[in-house]
DNA sequence: CACCATTAGTGGCATATGCCACTAATTCAA
DNA sequence: TTGAATTAGTGGCATATGCCACTAATGGTG
C-alpha cells in the first residue's frame, strides 16, 4: 500500500471508539466540572452508590476495568473522603466500598449535571440513536474475542 | 430516587462509551503487543504516517486530542527511535513530525497485527455493524455541542 | 493440622490524557 | 517599527488505566 490513498484512521474501531471517547468526555466532564468531579469520578461513585456496599473486584468486573487500576482511581476520592473502605468481615481478603455522607452529596449534585450533559447529548443525536449507540457499546462489553469464528 | 431501582450505569453515554473503549482497547492491545507497541502508539504512529510530516497541532487536531497529551504520547516513541520532530523552516512555532526508518518498519509489523485483529472484531459482530457503529463514533468525534438545540 | 493452589488487593512503574501557566515565534494594528 | 494579541508547544501536576510481582486470607487435601 502506497503512502497515498490509505484509508483514514477512522477505518479502525478502536481509535474510532478511542476518539470518540475522548470527544464525549470531554463534553461530559466539562458539564460535570461544577460539581469538582471529573465524569468518570461520577460514573465511579454512581456505581458504587447503586451497589450494595460492592466489593472493589465486584465494582471492576461492572466496568470491565482492572482491578489495580480501579484501586489507583478510587485514591483521590478516598483523599478527599467521598468514599470509604472496609474489610468484609466474612472474608477480609474483600475489600468493600461505600460513599460517605460527602461522597453521596457530592454525587447527587453530580447527578443534576450530569442530567444536563445527558438530555443535552440524547438532543444533539437524538434519543433512538444515542439508544441504539448505548446497545451497540454494550454489545461490544460483553464481547468474547476468544475463539473468533468457530464456537462449537 | 430511592437507592433501588436504579437505572444501570449503561444509561450514560459517557460511561458505556469508556467501558467498550476500555475492553476493546484491551483486545487490540493484546493482538498488536507482539509488535511491542500500544494499540493507541500503533494508531498514533499510522496518523503520522498517513500525513505529510504533519504538524503537532494537525495530528492534535485529527485524533481530537489535547495537545499537550499528544507531546506527552509521543514522547516514548521519540525515545524509542520511532519518531522524530523538527521545526518547520517557515514557522518555527510549528513542530512536524516524522517516522523514522525503525518507526515505519515498526508500524509496518504492527500494521499486520492490527489488520488480525481489525478482521477479528468484524468477524465477531459482523462487518457491516462493525461499519455502522465506526460511522456512528465518528458521527459523535465531529459532534458540536456548543448550542444544544437552536442554531439559527 | 500442615501445605499448596486460588483469590482479592496493593504498590510500583509506564502509558494515556487533560488543564494551566509560561515561552517562543508570528501577526497585526497604531 | 514597536508593542499587544494570537498561535504552537513545553513542562508540571493530576487523573485514568494496565501489567506485574508480592502479600494476605481462603479453601482444599492428604
Amino acid at each position: 500500500m502506497s503512502k497515498d490513498n490509505l484509508p483514514g484512521l477512522t477505518l479502525c474501531n478502536n481509535a474510532a471508539l478511542r476518539r470518540a471517547a475522548r470527544k464525549l468526555g470531554k463534553f461530559y466532564d466539562d458539564m460535570v466540572e461544577p460539581s469538582g468531579l471529573k465524569a468518570t469520578q461520577q460514573g465511579l461513585l454512581y456505581q458504587i452508590h447503586i451497589g450494595d456496599e460492592p466489593a472493589m473486584g465486584a465494582i471492576a468486573a461492572s466496568l470491565i476495568m482492572d482491578l489495580s487500576a480501579l484501586g489507583h482511581t478510587l485514591k483521590p476520592l478516598i483523599r478527599d473522603g467521598y468514599v470509604e473502605t472496609f474489610a468484609d468481615p466474612e472474608d477480609r481478603r474483600v475489600k468493600r466500598v461505600r460513599l460517605t455522607p460527602q461522597g453521596l452529596a457530592k454525587l447527587e449534585a453530580a447527578m443534576k449535571l450530569w442530567q444536563i450533559a445527558q438530555q443535552r447529548f440524547e438532543d444533539v443525536v437524538g434519543r433512538d440513536k444515542a439508544e441504539k449507540l448505548r446497545a451497540a457499546l454494550d454489545d461490544i462489553a460483553a464481547l468474547d474475542f476468544d475463539l473468533p469464528p468457530a464456537t462449537p
